[in-house]
DNA sequence: GCATTTTTGTACCGGATGGTAAATTGGCTG
DNA sequence: CAGCCAATTTACCATCCGGTACAAAAATGC
């Protein structure tokens, strides 16, 4: 608790915990947790087998704390935008956002949580389970950020919110797949244009939300 | 060519080709390329190894096969849906159709072609190339569909037909990512709901094609 | 019947995999 | 200084990987 950590009595570490965590991720998020051998995350991380498994415990170990800490900070956008004054608000931003950082530079493209490992060898089956739960905490947010803007009159009445959301999250999750790929950024806010004229769809009659023009890239 | 298949003089096979390819198919859908190991597929083929290498060559020039079958059977749907008369139509049977596909019983949820191989190991990225390629095909088909809806004014002019057919995919792709974890085949039409919503958008005024009530599930 | 041809079953190859045992290193404590 | 203890290095483990060599089996052609 603080910058006063407690020096154990023995040899001291040679690396930071958080930095090899961060080399993880990228291997991680490039290969797949199957696609990803200790081989490749020992070299990326600067340090050996013996000194992996006793700070993570586990091949398996590692890739849950690295995807954890991939949502507190690759990720950390999405909360933010969860607190957009309205639905569509919040829907533009989460999106737009989501396009930067699948094709933002100085990391992989696409999401880890999916090229994480969507199928996985028998052994492994536990990965996909782990990352669909992931996958759907944020959508579950999202959906009742969206019910509450249908109780605010923010959404025509009666909307059916959890679709709302599933189609929000299912677009995101596959405009990842084209990140993964090699799309460009604005070719991905282009297909965000298009989602966004389906909000709008939603939106309750003369209500100014909806964008004059729309806004292409970043 | 035909039903008199000339029987060479060896040793007769013990297995027709579609059958074990079939098989093969199956355990590549529900694994991912790297995922499914060749003892994996032998045993689901019912052949042992050195009938596959005679036959198949290698497991990636099995696993090109096995997608091109899949696409000339399970995904044989779309190119059906390019054929209807209106932009509309298109999209709305393509993505109904896409998500009984995904979520059919018979067979593993999802889709090859995204739980293939998303990404791999570093000795595999042939296969993630392969598989981008593979869904960037249809894209294109359907990009080009809408441009000749869009001249025949079937929608606005002026309207981003490549974003729009990016978008179609992008939510397909996400509904098959949504498949893999198991969704519910209803809820997911509940999302193309709200993504046809979108493309109602894009109709020139007047236009009496975008449906009166909305046909969720099937 | 016998040689030929192809597929089959079995057993094996070198190499990589995830994971560890054992011993060395290096810094703290007394 | 000696004693301690954790983190390091190195070497290794059993197992599985994709892929093959080899010989037995089963059909045809002559």
């Amino acid at each position: 608790m603080g910058s006063t950590a407690y020096r154990g009595r023995g040899r001291p570490r040679g690396f930071v915990e958080e930095e090899a965590l961060d080399r993880a991720i990228r291997v991680f998020w490039e290969h797949g947790y199957e696609g990803a051998s200790l081989s490749d995350l020992t070299a990326a991380m600067g340090i050996n087998k013996p000194s992996l498994y006793i700070v993570f415990g586990s091949k398996e170990e590692l890739f849950k704390r690295a995807v954890a800490r991939y949502r507190d900070t690759y990720v950390a956008y999405a909360a933010g935008t969860l607190e957009e004054p309205t639905a569509y608000a919040v829907v533009e931003s989460y999106l737009r956002a989501a396009v930067d950082a699948l094709t933002g530079s100085g990391h992989p493209p696409g999401c880890l949580s999916i090229q994480g490992g969507l199928s996985c060898a028998p052994a492994n089956s536990g990965i996909s389970e782990f990352l669909a739960g992931y996958r759907a905490v944020f959508e579950g947010e999202l959906a009742q950020r969206l019910a509450r803007a249908e109780k605010e009159g923010d959404l025509e009445a009666g909307t059916d919110t959890a679709a709302l959301a599933r189609f929000v999250m299912s677009l995101s999750q596959g405009l990842a797949v084209h990140a993964a790929a090699g799309a460009r950024r604005e070719d991905l806010q282009a297909a965000v244009d298009v989602a966004l004229r389906a909000i709008a769809a939603y939106l309750p009659a003369g209500n100014p939300v909806a964008p004059a023009t729309e806004t292409t890239g970043a």
